[in-house]
DNA sequence: ACGTCCGGGACTCCCCGTTAGT
DNA sequence: ACTAACGGGGAGTCCCGGACGT
């Protein structure tokens, strides 16, 4: 028998994205998520940096497997190669994504936690980046092609999280793929760009 | 005769820098940066939200500059537009290089100054697309624009910060913006993308 | 033409009991009182001496009309000078009755305020004791007398607030001397008090 | 060995009560009372919640206990009851006693710290009520006879203080006892009451 | 009577260290 | 390895008041 329950980390992670919905991440103390949680104050902290962190630890493990995968796709374009990177990330199954729903829906609503989300793709394109670079790619291109993954993972993650039913992680890469190659198309403003409506 | 020297806010935030170039952003207390500038802890929080912010306030004057001015250019394609609206950011001469050179030494040197950055950067592109649906464009083409937008600027900067000589601003960002476009252009690798070194 | 609104202080008080019951009196901030009133902080504390008394400076003034008034009030008992003292301090109407409703209501639920109206009790209560040893009484009797007196007004208080329907002050009064006095006679216990019904 | 002395406490307890006599309780700063006791502002708030509660948790426990033998006191009248609650908080030896006296002192001198004494004997009346209703008295008789025990306790509390010699606990709520209900036997003014002398 | 600028302290919270126990 | 208990130190918000100008 252990003396302790020991997925602390859980514990600490799902009651804190209770709190944090509940009364707002600012209100929410980690006090009170430690306590919730039936654990220390202290003990939080040894297993999250900070009261934000706690719910990022699990992107930071998604964005290693991606740059990993990025460096073993088969030859090919950057973005290729990039798209083959975010098809690793494919951990997602109806749970996870109802958790989502729910973590970005407390993220939108508190600035430090957009920051922090920021943060974390600055950190994916970085990784992209340098992955690219490893696979012969300048640097100069290198960067810009991470821009553009980036940019697709998080419009893939933004449809596989609102659409309706449930959907494929690849479908939704492919989605955004192609959305965004549309927009890149057609350069021309739908409506007639002259007239500013105040 | 005033009872204070009235520029509290510029003396704030250039012994801000000073002191986190000297000893690093962490290392530095509030309570330093306001005695050394002869006022008090109180005093700064009256002047700027948090520690992080004494850096990027003028950047949100900038901002609001920048977003307004897209709002007044001449019509035409959506990144023309925006690139109207960058050149409004040209309030740079010698010494505000010098001291957005230091000032990026600093951000780049410590991470909650970097996420407060992207943050900045983050809020610059949702003013640009908000700007360019205001103009007639779509919803999505306009949050695309916006990111590219957001890349030149970034680009621009960093050249103009960079540049041995003196440069000026809208020649900084015809530069970024034909670089980004020639790597758009070839979505080719440069080199052989097959051979995964390391 | 007044370069004011004169009415800065009605306006300060409304406000405040607006946001206090709104949104909890820890959580209202001087700052938001004074500029949803159009005024600034620094005025608040012109009128009021801290952020409690704007919900008690009405009774500041009642106190002293009903320690002037047992002053005053026709030879007799202690309890009969204290009750004509209470009853001087009826600029009661409905609509200010509302308004000490919904102050109660705040007040009963935040401590700090509460402390405050004890506070404002006991200063009645030093009041009417003073009031009755200059009326001759013996400082003992006095003493015991005002926190009768003290008594009585609040349970006065009480009935005219929680009343259904409008009641006259004077009226309060009697039904909770009376019922005071009730009490007072009936020194044992309603039920048998040997058993601690746990 | 342990790294700090244990009795942190107790020793900023004392030196807050120290400092409060020596300089006044609003000219102390918790910053003071914490360096002169060897430790940090942030230990003192780990310890009280506020300045003024320093000088007041000591009788927080009193409370807890009186209310308590209020629950477990043999059968009797609702002041009976109280009385051998009163009884129940006496800890008192010549040390506290000095103590007290030293802590009234300056409790009296201060306004704010008058408001948190009333504040605390209004929670033992309060709790005084619960038990006695516990006990099967009726909800009225409970209130009003709690108000008398704390009248009881108070007088007790300034007899046992001020008394030239060392005066038992229990004989202090006897005499205070007695006191009150000779007062409340003779409602008759000692002097002549119609003459207001102003 | 009100606005502006600033000082100073109370208080809460984040985050981190150490020690001892299990 | 994990916990509890105690403490340090800084960030940040708020209350309150002082000085000066209109």
């Amino acid at each position: 028998m252990a003396r302790w329950t020991p997925d602390a980390r859980r514990r600490l992670a799902e009651t804190a994205l209770d709190l944090y919905i509940e009364q707002g991440f600012e209100q929410t103390t980690v006090a009170q998520i430690a306590g919730q949680a039936g654990l220390t104050e202290r003990t939080f902290y040894r297993h999250f940096a900070d009261k934000r962190e706690v719910l990022f630890a699990r992107s930071a493990v998604l964005e290693a497997r991606m740059v990993e995968a990025v460096g073993q796709a088969p030859p090919g374009r950057a973005l290729d190669l990039l798209v083959a990177g975010l098809e690793a990330a494919d951990s997602f199954n109806e749970d996870s994504r109802r958790w989502s729903q729910r973590r970005q829906q407390v993220i939108s609503a508190n600035a430090p936690l957009l920051e922090r989300e920021l943060s974390k793709l600055n950190s994916l394109r970085a990784g992209f980046a340098g992955a690219l670079v490893q696979r012969g790619f300048a640097r100069g291109a290198a960067a810009l092609a991470a821009e553009v993954g980036v940019i697709v993972y998080r419009q893939a993650f933004e449809l596989w999280i609102d659409s309706p039913a449930f959907m494929e992680w690849k479908a939704a890469i492919r989605q955004a793929r192609a959305e965004l190659e549309a927009v890149l198309a057609s350069s021309a403003p739908d409506a007639v760009p002259s007239a500013p409506s105040s």
